[in-house]
DNA sequence: GTCTATAGTAGGATAGAC
DNA sequence: GTCTATCCTACTATAGAC
């Protein structure tokens, strides 16, 4: 939405994963089209198929931005924190905030269909991970414990922002920053829990 | 997938509507095609528009018969469970196979989308909350506090079945069994946490 | 209520010019 | 590397016959 100035002057490729980007923001991963990405980088509908050879390869392409964007979110929330657990919280509110505006999370970087035979996708899938584990870590002090803390502090954390999405907290919790809220109290309680049993 | 004998002799309605849902589960809401659910009921593309003008009132009445189901699964699963803990961790279960097996749930049913000026799917989604409601009130006992448990319980149970769809947990918990597992040990902290604050 | 036929739209993808 | 032109496919929706 921002600095659209030069593009297609060498640089097509980056502005194409850019637009599909903002295309799954705005509608989400089956409204991705190669034409409509064409058209708001001001191309035409072949020239996307020169650095793409087809609408997977787009998508994968953009899960692949979409991973780096979330590390770098992901890093600067665990800095904003101090304690491990504010850390989970903290990186439980970026991950909320992330999927609702991009309409896109951990679902698309760990899409089943889309990470066949890709490596740099499982890559930034990996580097996402790598992120949370260590806060996780702390936390525990166990490696079996930390992966399930995370994964059900992930899974929490996306069923927020999925449902807000589709529009059914949009009653009781209209704002980003509340579903952000409730997502790092679950987060806090998973903290709590892990604590005792762990 | 099972009996389809004398469809489309009196009940086409009917069979478009289970088609619509079956399309839905194999390839979630965007698959749904008015022209692909008249195939399978072995009519033609145009035989739909008698019974719905649009592929939103399709799409609309898969989301009421969706919700019927889903009461159906969350009233059995109350039944199995007797204390109230229990049972909220049995309709968690339920709630993960549902959105599993279906490809959707409450994000379908409270579709911001789907519910524009449909007095019944209104209705049909209050009837879905109506089966959880008083469950969580039994844990809880206060109102406010109800809603809090039911709206993190919730998503924690959509998140886990949303990123078990999308392949995210198919390395650590491939079994959908193993995910209802998940989704009910998180409602069972919710419990606890409830028990301590509320 | 269902059919055939059809109009209109949009997207994925390729061929060949520049 | 990008363009124009084109093909093919699939879907939504309507008109009019039966």
């Amino acid at each position: 939405m921002a600095t659209r100035a030069k593009y297609h002057h060498g640089d097509l490729r980056t502005a194409l994963v850019d637009a599909a980007l903002e295309l799954i923001a705005e509608h989400g991963l089956e409204a991705l089209s190669v034409a409509e990405a064409a058209r708001r980088t001001g191309v035409s509908a072949a020239a996307p198929y020169r650095h793409f050879p087809t609408r997977g390869d787009l998508l994968r392409a953009a899960a692949i931005r979409a991973a780096e964007l979330l590390v770098t979110d992901l890093r600067a929330a665990v800095a904003r924190a101090t304690c491990p657990g504010e850390q989970l919280a903290e990186t439980a509110r970026a991950y909320v905030r992330f999927v609702i505006e991009h309409h896109a999370g951990l679902d698309l970087i760990f899409d089943a269909r889309l990470r066949v035979g890709d490596q740099a996708l499982a890559e930034a899938g990996r580097a996402v991970m790598n992120v949370l584990l260590p806060v996780a870590m702390d936390i525990t002090g166990d490696a079996h414990a930390a992966l399930d803390l995370l994964e059900k502090y992930t899974a929490a954390a996306h069923g927020y922002a999925a449902l807000h999405l589709s529009g059914f907290l949009r009653g009781r919790a209209p704002e980003v920053e509340t579903i952000a809220d409730r997502a790092a109290e679950i987060s806090a309680a998973l903290t709590r829990a892990a604590g005792h049993s762990g």
